[in-house]
DNA sequence: ATAATCTTTGCAATTGAGTTGCACTATAAA
DNA sequence: TTTATAGTGCAACTCAATTGCAAAGATTAT
């Protein structure tokens, strides 16, 4: 597991109680986390903190945040080296039976051939199905 | 432009007067549309209304749902003969200046290697950027 | 055709994720 | 140390989505 105080140091992020706290669970896990999964896991810290350090995670590339179509956005930590742009896309996989999305970075991301005159800039991608846990 | 009878009938969806407002709306559009946009557009037809008419759509795969990351569920028409399982999967698109998010029928899906005994089943797939009008 | 049943609709109210205002505290700079 | 800047906690708010319920409409059985 990567050094919680090198990421932030690295990504140029303040550290703070919190930023560690939320960064360092963020880390253990092997699921993205919505704002209420960390909230429920971290009971002591105040919601819209967690959201604002979340916040700022995403805008300095230490997280990216994924729309699975859940109806809750799911935060997961980048790779140490990605800054969230066209060579670091992935995609992601969300399980209709247990409700998890992974994030699939062992899967090449193939190159879309766009419309002309298309630009492609960030993608959202999530399959959707069952994962190897739950297809049984 | 197709006919909005014949695909409540071959989709088995009684026709009732919103249904044939809402779809006759949806074949209309050049881009997906959210619940707000059509409450816009049929003002006096009623939101919860729409909801479940869009709900009922989607159930009985006559429209699709997308969720492109602005907050709001998008709804666009599925092909005619699509059921929306794997064949009929395809890449949406969500322009980062216009807002809209169109369906990119035309792009071929690519096949994704999934990680061992992981199974697709759907997919909500939206690549983000700077469409063709905007890309100036 | 009428009564009984099921479906759809309109309205109002609720839910819940996300977000913001503001005062307080902590950290950094002068 | 004083001043400025950034971060936090709490409460309140926004807004898309959803639901309860009663009225209206459609369908089926008698």
């Amino acid at each position: 597991m990567q050094n919680v105080d090198e990421i932030l140091k690295i990504k140029n992020v303040k550290n703070t109680a919190i930023r560690t706290i939320v960064l360092r669970h963020l880390l253990k896990q092997d699921k993205a986390q919505s704002l209420k999964d960390i909230e429920n896991s971290l009971i002591e810290t105040d919601r819209s903190s967690i959201f604002r350090t979340l916040k700022t995670f995403v805008e300095n590339k230490i997280i990216h945040s994924i729309e699975d179509g859940s109806g809750m956005t799911k935060y997961a930590v980048c790779a140490i080296d990605c800054n969230c742009e066209l060579k670091d896309l992935h995609y992601h996989f969300y399980c209709n039976n247990c409700n998890k999305t992974f994030c699939l970075h062992e899967v090449p991301f193939k190159k879309i051939k766009l419309p002309e005159n298309f630009k492609i800039q960030e993608a959202n991608m999530v399959i959707k199905g069952l994962c190897n846990n739950c297809n049984k």
